[in-house]
DNA sequence: CCCGGCTTTGGCCACCTGGCCAATAGACAT
DNA sequence: ATGTCTATTGGCCAGGTGGCCAAAGCCGGG
């Protein structure tokens, strides 16, 4: 007796990468795709309409990505069960869809096999790592996470602002700019502002 | 009558895009996909092996990347076609790619028939881009492209280096250094260096 | 053969930068 | 309640930054 196959949802803006997964994913018996999305909006749409049992979601979306997906997402449906798809393996993304209640994290050069057993352990109620992003996570949970004044600090540096400029914008004084652009060069460990907004997109603080 | 199938080789190192392509073009009669790689060496030595008539190539891949892949692959097979497939879109690599003797470059947001549609005309001898490719390079041919000097510099600036640092290291004055760095903001529009790296990583003149 | 771009170099100056000293108030966790 | 973390603020200073003036040699395309 065969269970009836995983209704899934992909949420991917390549639709070249959704294509070729859709089609691998419904040679599987133990899987359907029953809906594609190429963005936030549809699918939201798509998930209350099909009440899929599983949403593969890509992080790297323009506009609104993954993530921010990920929490409209869920502050609509608790129970939801995401599968995450990266591409970058940045550590913050993984961080991040974790914060954001995702059910597991994938990378897209795991092998297939991997990915349909990922699938069904995250259905089953599991937290799925792919193993090189479970190493990750280890080795450079050394690096401190920077606070959310700082986080947004750093996207004003990438800016080109300089402390006057970062201080009149946030309303606070230029020795206070001075401080946060200081704890982020210790955080990040760069010399310099410059080097600080290159860690930024390294290590997916920033996106480009 | 038919034609026989296009023998295509297929180079990403994500394995589900790779599966999922492979997938979508073999249930196309027009395409057989014969090979996979994942990266450089793989894809210079199954391309000796195999002598596909087209090769879908990734620009994204660690260590080295598609386009220098490209290149070797050109300097050993100088007819080869090859179709460089984009997750990016940043004009850099579409501009490189072609420098470095691609055939044609179209986006993983294209629709599968789009793709096949490139691919066969790509082996028909044809230049190709994805339509929103083509408009991208219009519109951002605005900005000025850096030297290979300059280009040096800004991998320098990256790494929070001084002008002083850039003048030891490059043996050059740090007069010089001033004016490669002047010449940067000028042409990617930056207010500072900070600026300017973060324009170089939305460029795709530096990579993550 | 001439034009244009790349690389190289000098000095002057106002401004910004990052390191150093130390301290207070609020938030959240234990 | 105690403690840790965060955000906030002040002044001093050597050194780096970017804008401004201008100009030379070299190389490849027209």
């Amino acid at each position: 007796m065969m269970k009836p196959p995983l209704q899934l949802l992909l949420t991917d803006d390549h639709a070249v990468m959704r294509a070729g997964l859709a089609n691998m994913l419904n040679s599987q018996s133990a899987f359907r795709v029953v809906g594609e999305a190429d963005d936030c909006a549809a699918t939201l749409e798509l998930y209350r309409k099909l009440k899929p049992d599983l949403l593969l979601l890509d992080i790297a979306m323009p506009a609104i990505d993954g993530i921010e997906t990920l929490r409209q997402l869920r502050s609509e449906h608790a129970r939801a069960c995401v599968l995450m798809l990266s591409s970058s393996d940045a550590e913050e993304d993984i961080v991040h869809s974790f914060h954001a209640g995702a059910s597991g994290y994938i990378s897209k050069s795991a092998r297939p096999a991997e990915l349909f057993a990922a699938i069904l352990a995250c259905h089953a109620g599991q937290r799925v790592m792919s193993p090189n992003i479970e190493r990750r996570l280890a080795e450079q949970s050394a690096g401190q996470a920077l606070s959310v004044r700082e986080t947004e600090v750093l996207g004003l540096l990438r800016k080109g602002l300089t402390n006057p400029d970062i201080a009149e914008l946030l309303g606070i004084t230029r020795r206070t700019a001075k401080a946060h652009v200081a704890a982020i060069l210790v955080k990040l460990e760069a010399a310099d502002r410059t080097e600080a907004v290159s860690r930024g997109f390294e290590r997916g603080l920033l996106k480009p």
